[in-house]
Order: structure tokens, then C-alpha cells, then sequence
RNA sequence: GGAGAGGUGGCAGAGCGGUCGAAUGCGGCGGUCUUGAAAACCGCUUUACCCGCAAGGGUAACGGGGGUUCGAAUCCCUCCCUCUCCGCCA
């Protein structure tokens, strides 16, 4: 959610940065204008009713104790209407406030400077690119024939006790993966985070704080039972660990690393381009989250974008690093950075870590502050990044590391896979 | 799951219908004293919002929501959470 006093001090640009969304943003912002100013003068006026209410109840106790019943009477008779008005300026202010929340919950977050105009994922700027694609031998597979030669998992047997999109991991397979998030893991403390292991569920205040509802909500697992929701994503938990605080200047920065399966439902996305591992309702995934000052943000999103690379040169994966556009960001995000890996066998580019940068939309809604130099609260920036999600990573590990002797593991690797072959 | 107790400021802990945003202690910040430190003493020490150029003024918040009352931290209802005992269990 966008800072109201944001949208009032900085209206100009604050339109002009939402124009990059590809939303109507003079309406948006109109709006929200006008909502707020509702809210003001129902709050004023409330306000003012309220004071002579209390200075009224004043009186009245103070003639109760001096024994003035009848003049005491006299001023209870008065305070009849005044309830009545009360009454109906506070459900005016409700509703006004209500209003004026539902309307800023549907504006996304205002896109940064650097972030391109573009409508479509093609509009994204590809700023990097490194590592040689590998040339693959004659009758080279795509990772789900893989799998089932050497056994490394299965999305039928998922099928089976679940349902479409979970695999089940078996045998190498399943070491491949928890090697990998060891060394996930491994990498991120060295690099100072402190490890998590957030629960796996949560309840509508941090689903609603980090920002994945309303706007999400078809895409979280829901236990109706309990109303807790299966995190989509580390991030959920792990951020809100801070919701609700003022930490001290002096704690800051917060760097956390988390590792936790993520659900997701992805409704309506069927198709050759999802097959095996590409897109599955449950998958791993490390997740570094930090918490800074404003104006750190940005050169602390770079340096872990930084991070990222170290891993996907660790792993030996060609990738490529992408400046979202506009129109492809998520919705609470001010600037975003994708890193996608070659997936040699299916010969396209996989997703595996969205590296963003929040600024104070998460934190206006989780009221996640520091303390400044003048001792005020004020907003903090969030920031996270997957490193790394691991089914997509398994994919392009497997086709592209394959040869006819088997699937060789990265160096970097083999210390947790205890192997440095994958071999039927 | 059953029975009971309880949720108050950074922490501990009073208050149980009126001037209580809240005693007191601890912690923290500033000052006096000291060569320095400690001790002692003095003062300050929540947050959000509204009006105002400002100075300043006002409103709200004692787990969440609702109710009774002129007036609620205090009474009632409800939900959530914590603790103790019993049951169950990795």
C-alpha cells in the first residue's frame, strides 16, 4: 500500500511513476485524493463532537460530586443528541476510512526511476547475460524424461496421492534437492543472514501485510477450517516476523535467509510450457529477505542480485538477469529483477529468483518502522529475493549437465550430494 | 478436547465506573556531582490521526470486536491468545 502522504506531498510524481503500470493513475490518484479528503473532514468534525461530549461527561461528574443533582440532570438531558450525532459521524468516518483503505489496496506500487515502460514480459531489459549454453549430445531428453530413466521423481505418483503439479522426489533426486538447499543455505549465512524456519502457514494479518491479499488471493492454498493460508512463499512469514515494530537504528540491516516448500495454485496455467518441473503447486525454495533504511535500498537490491550470480556461477547455469518492465512487475513491487537459467533441452529460459525491492509498500501495511536520526518512526524498505527457487533449477541442472554416462553434478555441489554423477 | 486462571506502557506490576495515557519499580535518554567511572539526586521517556504557517490545541488506543452508561482499563457479550491441571499424542 502507497503512503498516503506520499500520494498528497508528491502527487506528481507519484502519477508519473504509476503511468509505467499501464494503469488509468490521474484516476487512481483523483480518487484517492478525494476519499482522503472525505476522510479529513469526517474525522475533524467528529473530533469536535467528541471533545464537547468529554467536556460535557466532565461536568456532569463534577456536579455529581458536589451534590447538584438537578444541574447535573440538566446536563445529561443535553447529552441525548450529541450521542446521536456522534453516532453517525463515527459510521460516516468508518466508512469513509474503509473507502479510502479498499481503494488504496488497489493501487499497486509506484515503479522506480530505472524500471522501462513495456506492457508484455518481451518489453523486460535484459541487462546481463553469462555462462556458454551447452551443446547437448544426440537424443538428449527435457528433464521429465530424465527423471524417469534415473528415477529422480515423479508427477504421476504426485497424481496419486495428491493431485496435478506435486512431485514426488525419490532416490538421487531427492538427495539433488537437499543438497541444494543446504548449499543454498550455506551460501546465504556466510554472506551474514540469519537462517529462519518460519511456519508454513499463515493467518490473513501477515497474508495481507506482505501484500498477497486481497490481490492474491485465488493463488493461496486456504484452510477455510482454521482461515490459515499455505505460504506461497517464504517471504510471507519471514517478513512479517516484523510486522508491527519499531526496531532500532542500531539493529538495522536485517538479513534473513529462510528455506520452506512454497504452494501455490497457479489456477489456469496448463499446457506444454508447464510440463515437469517448470510449474508445480509445491515446490522448494530459499528465500533472502532484508529489512533496511530507505536510502540503502537500492544499492542493497543490487548487492543481491550480487548474490544470486555467486550461486548461479557456483552451479555452473548460463543465465541471464532481466529488468522487469511496467507492466510485468508484481503488484507491490517498485522494482524488480528476474534471473533466469538455460534450460538446455527445452532450449528457453526458466525463471529462478525475482530479486525486488518494496520500498515502504510492504512496511505501510506490516507498520514495520525504524527510528530515524530525529528519533521519529518512520517507514522502513523491504526487500527480498529467491536464492534460489529449486525445482526450475533442478530442471536446467539436469538437461543441461546431462551426457550419455549420466548427469554430472556441479563441483560446487558434489560435498552435499555426496556424488558427483547421477547414475541409473 | 475438558476444567480453571489471566491478558495493562520496553520489561515488571498497581488500578476494577469519573479529572487514568494510566501509580510504582526496573531499563533507556539528558543533566548535576566526579580527573574518569560508579553511586546519589533532578528532569524526560508510547503510538496513530485531525486542526494549525507555527506555537499550540484536539481525538483515539489498557489483547481484537461489539454492548451498557452522561462517562469504561474498570461492568456485560463474543472472538483470539497465554498459563495451570486433566485427556490425547510425534
Amino acid at each position: 500500500m502507497l503512503e498516503l502522504n506520499f500520494l498528497r506531498e508528491h502527487r506528481d510524481e507519484a502519477e508519473q511513476r504509476l503511468t509505467k503500470r499501464n494503469v488509468d493513475a490521474k484516476t487512481l490518484l483523483d480518487t484517492a485524493r478525494s476519499l482522503d479528503d472525505d476522510r479529513r473532514s469526517a474525522q475533524t468534525e467528529l473530533d469536535a463532537r467528541l471533545a464537547e461530549m468529554n467536556g460535557l461527561s466532565r461536568t456532569i461528574g463534577e456536579l455529581m460530586k458536589s451534590g447538584k443533582k438537578d444541574e447535573a440532570e440538566t446536563a445529561r438531558a443535553r447529552t441525548t443528541e450529541l450521542k446521536a450525532t456522534t453516532a453517525a459521524l463515527k459510521e460516516k468516518l468508518d466508512n469513509a476510512e474503509k473507502a479510502l483503505h479498499d481503494h488504496l489496496c488497489t493501487i499497486p506500487n509506484a515503479p522506480s526511476a530505472k524500471v522501462p515502460v513495456g506492457r508484455t514480459p518481451e518489453e523486460n531489459t535484459v541487462v546481463m547475460e553469462e555462462g556458454a549454453k551447452p551443446t547437448l549430445h544426440d537424443g538428449a531428453k527435457p528433464h521429465w524424461e530424465l527423471a524417469e530413466q534415473y528415477e529422480l521423481f515423479s508427477l504421476d505418483l504426485g497424481v496419486k496421492l495428491t493431485g496435478a503439479g506435486f512431485p514426488v522426489y525419490s532416490g538421487q533426486g531427492a538427495k539433488l534437492q537437499r543438497a541444494l538447499i543446504a548449499f543454498f543455505l550455506d551460501k546465504a549465512t556466510e554472506a551474514g543472514y540469519r537462517e529462519i524456519i518460519p511456519p508454513h502457514m499463515v493467518n490473513a494479518d501477515s497474508a495481507f501485510a506482505t501484500g498477497q491479499l486481497p490481490d492474491k488471493e485465488g493463488q493461496m492454498y486456504h484452510a477455510t477450517v482454521d482461515g490459515l493460508y499455505l505460504i506461497p512463499t517464504a517471504e510471507v512469514p519471514i517478513t512479517n516476523l516484523y510486522r508491527d515494530e519499531i526496531v532500532d537504528t542500531a539493529h538495522l540491516p536485517i538479513k534473513m535467509v529462510g528455506y520452506t516448500p512454497c504452494f501455490r495454485r497457479e489456477a489456469g496455467s496448463y499446457g506444454a510450457h508447464v510440463r515437469g518441473l517448470n510449474r508445480v503447486h509445491q515446490f522448494d525454495k530459499v528465500e533472502i529477505v532484508r529489512i533496511e533504511r530507505p536510502e540503502n535500498s537500492y544499492a542493497v537490491l543490487e548487492e543481491m542480485v550480487e548474490h544470486v550470480k555467486g550461486l548461479l556461477r557456483a552451479l555452473e547455469l548460463p543465465y541471464r538477469q532481466l529488468l522487469l518492465c511496467g507492466g510485468d512487475m508484481g503488484f507491490s513491487s517498485a522494482m524488480t529483477y528476474d534471473m533466469e537459467v538455460w534450460s538446455a533441452a527445452q532450449q528457453r529460459w526458466l525463471e529462478v529468483s525475482s530479486i525486488s525491492n518494496f520500498e515502504t509498500f510492504q512496511s505501510n501495511r506490516l507498520k514495520l518502522r525504524y527510528r530515524g536520526e530525529d528519533k521519529k518512526p518512520k517507514l522502513a524498505h523491504t526487500l527480498n529475493g529467491s536464492a534460489l527457487a529449486l525445482a526450475r533449477i533442478v530442471a536446467a541442472l539436469l538437461e543441461n549437465n546431462q551426457t550419455p554416462e549420466g548427469i554430472r553434478i556441479p563441483k560446487a555441489l558434489q560435498p552435499y550430494t555426496g556424488f558427483a554423477m547421477i547414475t541409473k
